[in-house]
DNA sequence: CAGCGTTATGTTCAGTCGTATATTACGCGA
DNA sequence: TCGCGTAATATACGACTGAACATAACGCTG
């Protein structure tokens, strides 16, 4: 055995191989892992407003993420409504759910492209 | 730099799978897709203010971009000399040319992986 | 009908990134 | 020794992003 994979000679300085995905709709991204995230807390706790305070998110950034979204689906991803009891809320639509799981499939395996091929590379 | 401008050619009325890919070092970025273009003009045109004018980037950045990866890297990516025959100039190293050389083996199997994943999905 | 919390929307502010614009240092050649 | 084109570096400006504030509009409920 004459190599030592974990040796600290160079200095253990060491890299990391990284990267972004996203889906890409016609004004710009459409899906990618922060609107994600936001889909699946707004599913959580039922409104724009919990789940953008949910993840120190302002109520504006997570708004304009979700106007977004729904102007790019197809078939709306969140449905909202304004007033009424508690104030209204928004729900993550079929579409959505859709959307979430079709997204972590293909992160998932980025992911594991990351992993392995920073593995061959030997960084 | 326009990095995944692989045309849609699609009508228009479908999704695109897109991603960035970048090697990290101490310093955050230490390779990614600009900084081996910026890489492989140095090596054609023998400077860095050369390599800039060629792909409208601004010096400034340039040498930064230039400087930061070689703090980031065992070994210079480009050898730099000021002064001299012609003003200076900048040579990339062998360490550099195996940068880009890595670089770009995983990016096309990174620009593979897309193609394929968004093909099997479908949108 | 007044109150409440949410959606909806405008405006301002701070941090970041890259450009543009100087200015200086450098070192060979005429 | 001067000139040339490069590296090296500081400062200012514009674009972009998201946060922070500030209001309305909405619609159920007490």
């Amino acid at each position: 055995m004459a190599e030592n994979t974990t040796d600290a000679a160079d200095g253990g300085q060491s890299y990391r191989l990284r990267g972004r995905l996203w889906i890409e709709g016609q004004e710009g991204t459409f899906l990618g892992y922060g609107r994600i995230v936001l889909l699946e807390r707004i599913r959580e706790h039922g409104s724009i407003s919990a789940a953008a305070r949910s993840m120190n998110m302002s109520y504006r950034h997570a708004w304009k993420l979700v106007d977004s979204m729904n102007r790019q689906s197809r078939s709306p991803v969140v449905r909202k409504s304004a007033g009424g009891r508690g104030g209204g809320g928004a729900r993550v639509t079929e579409a959505g759910a859709q959307a979430i799981e079709a997204f972590w499939a293909v992160y998932r395996d980025f992911k594991a492209f990351l992993r392995e091929r920073e593995r061959r590379m030997g960084l």
